[in-house]
DNA sequence: CGACTTTGACCTGCGC
DNA sequence: GCGCAGGTCAAAGTCG
């Protein structure tokens, strides 16, 4: 959501007297622009029509002060507000990119594990892209990677997407670019699984199943295996995905870049619900909507928790009092 | 026509 | 050794 350009069309709705004839029109409307042309009385011409108001139209001249003076104060704490969001916004953006490149570090002792896997295979030789080596580990080995999602070089983690139940497709959106090499109906579940592998680079090994969950077919559970030697497939605020400057029709959608640039006025762009991200009991993450991988969205929520900066502004803004409150 | 998706066949590991 | 289940391959189908 574009949290600036929410601020600026806040309407604080300040109708002080809707069949007032004077009042400029929109004046409410035209955001904080128009803070400073408040709405507008002819208090004399009002108290030439009756004398006997004049203590009305005091009381009311008393009123608009009032109003004034909270509506400079509210501008002040609005003020307040989008400096902090900025703030909030840059350091985001600043622990996303140092994200990626922790992913990047990572990677190389994903694809070195794995090519060492591939080369100890006595089948290594057959599989021209070394991508038969997923169904030779040993089976216990995904399940307690699911219970610690990074062991060693090793990286395996879920995550769960809230999805439409009625939508078939087993699509994730996490940004990057996936090819589907196969899908199968397994013993425990009806719902067939897919199998995806990273699709942007050649040299990238990174595979992840997608199925509906069994409990929750509004779930989407996909397990990614590896980690990406390589950015997400795109970069900048239009959210588009390299793929087109590649020739390859995506077949994973687009999103957006950082929580803070999702527009909730597109349904299928949601936001993660961070109530919902905390590890189930088997270390699962549990996203509604994983349109930022797990690991970001646990990286900048453990990292803004940890900010005292962030904390600070927090604090001050739910202390302020000024805070419209909801019951 | 090229790129992507689908899907049945095949491969591999594991348990009995 | 055999059967089962998960994972992968690749030809055929689909789509723009």
């Amino acid at each position: 959501m574009d949290m600036e350009a929410a601020s600026f069309n806040l309407s604080l709705g300040f109708n002080l007297n809707a069949t007032t004839p004077h009042r400029q029109p929109d004046a409410a409307m035209e955001g904080l622009e128009g803070f400073d042309r408040l709405p507008y009385f002819n208090f004399k011409e009002l108290g030439r029509a009756t004398e006997a108001n004049e203590e009305e139209t005091v009381a009311l001249e008393e009123k608009v002060k009032r109003t004034r003076q909270e509506n400079e104060r509210l501008y002040c704490i609005l003020g307040r507000m989008t400096e902090s969001y900025k703030e909030l916004q840059s350091k985001v953006n600043s622990l996303l990119n140092s994200n990626s490149s922790l992913t990047d570090d990572q990677d190389d002792g994903e694809t070195t594990a794995s090519r060492k896997r591939e080369d100890s295979s006595p089948h290594a030789e057959s599989s021209s892209s070394g991508e038969g080596s997923m169904n030779k580990r040993p089976r216990a080995d995904a399940l307690s990677l699911l219970a610690a999602p990074t062991i060693g070089n090793h990286t395996s983690y879920t995550v769960r997407v809230k999805i439409d139940p009625s939508d078939t497709s087993l699509v994730v959106k996490d940004g990057h670019q996936w090819k589907k090499y196969g899908q199968k109906v397994t013993k425990d579940n009806p719902f067939p699984r897919a199998y995806f592998r990273c699709a942007f680079a050649p040299g990238c090994h990174v595979k992840k199943k997608v199925q509906r969950s069994l409990e929750d077919r509004s779930l989407l559970v996909a397990t990614y295996e590896g980690c990406h030697n390589h950015a997400r497939t795109f970069a900048n605020n239009n959210c588009s995905p390299t793929s087109s400057a590649h020739g390859m029709r995506p077949n994973d959608g687009s999103l957006p870049c950082s929580p803070a640039t999702m527009n909730t006025s597109q349904p299928s762009m949601v936001m993660i619900d961070l109530s919902h991200s905390r590890p189930n009991a088997y270390g699962e993450q549990s996203l509604v909507c994983g349109q930022v991988s797990e690991l970001v969205a646990k990286h900048v929520a453990s990292s803004l928790a940890e900010d005292p900066n962030f904390t600070a502004v927090l604090v001050s803004a739910l202390s302020s009092g000024d805070f419209p409150r909801h019951h």
